[in-house]
DNA sequence: TATTGTTATACTCTATAACTATA
DNA sequence: TATAGTTATAGAGTATAACAATA
């Protein structure tokens, strides 16, 4: 990837840019959970459960919304075989929501869908892929400094 | 930016780091809108009409939804003064929907309370945020190898 | 004939407030 | 007292189908 030579972008440049990117990934997220006859919502709670079991107030939180609007979400998933509800074996008020195996297949095949963005991947090489890779985890994941170790 | 060394990063984590990524944006977004009593559907439509004067079918295009929802949309962002529906010269089917002073400064005033996404950028230097500018737009923006000249 | 925007409808998402069970 | 999850409610977002006006 050519480091130089390149015309410099101030920070309102790339958020913009950041808000155009993100604006594609989620219409190509939204169209291919559309195809598999699931909300935006639902496809975005399937994703989140692909890393692993989440409470119904961690998923709320995670997805930005009020944990009353869970119950909905995941009351319909479960009801298509998607998620499972399980009691927290440490606390009783908890419900942990796992996803199935049919679950699984789903978001993959989701994930597999998304043609825009996979084929906007695949005009990368290894290299640029893992310098995008370092770049949105400093933006978006890295702890800020006042983090503990 | 360090180059070297980064350990490998294959299509599949990169994909997951995007709606990892998303996800952090969104909810930023979502969050800033919200304390200007915005919905998200109604900050995205000012944000995509920053850029310009869009028609109602090209907003719905653009939000990926039907354009049977922008009548709503617009409805409630034109009673706040917010956008402004203005008659298309060359085609009497056409509405053109444009941003208004105050809409243009409410949206930037949601940008300028994206603390989450706007702290991140400012983890990166001027290299490194003209790199991630310079991929972004190979992934999201450019065009694929067929298109005309 | 096709497209643009709107309306009507049914369902889903969303925040708020109030509630129960549990910590 | 505080927290986790649910319910009830009202407003907003969403796709589908049908419509009038225009191309």
């Amino acid at each position: 990837m050519r480091m130089t030579a390149l015309p410099r972008v101030d920070p309102a440049q790339l958020m913009e840019l950041l808000s155009v990117s993100l604006a594609a990934y989620y219409g190509d997220f939204t169209l291919a959970a559309a195809s598999e006859s699931l909300t935006a919502s639902q496809g975005k709670t399937l994703s989140v459960l692909r890393r692993g079991p989440a409470s119904m107030s961690a998923l709320a939180t995670t997805l930005t919304c009020d944990a009353s609007n869970m119950t909905g979400i995941v009351d319909r998933l479960e009801k298509r075989g998607l998620v499972q509800r399980e009691p927290s074996p440490s606390d009783r008020r908890v419900k942990n929501v796992v996803l199935t195996s049919e679950g699984k297949r789903v978001i993959d095949v989701i994930r597999g869908k998304m043609h825009h963005t996979l084929d906007g991947l695949d005009r990368l090489d290894e290299q640029e892929r893992t310098t995008l890779y370092a770049l949105l985890e400093r933006v978006f994941v890295a702890q800020p400094a006042t983090a503990r170790p």
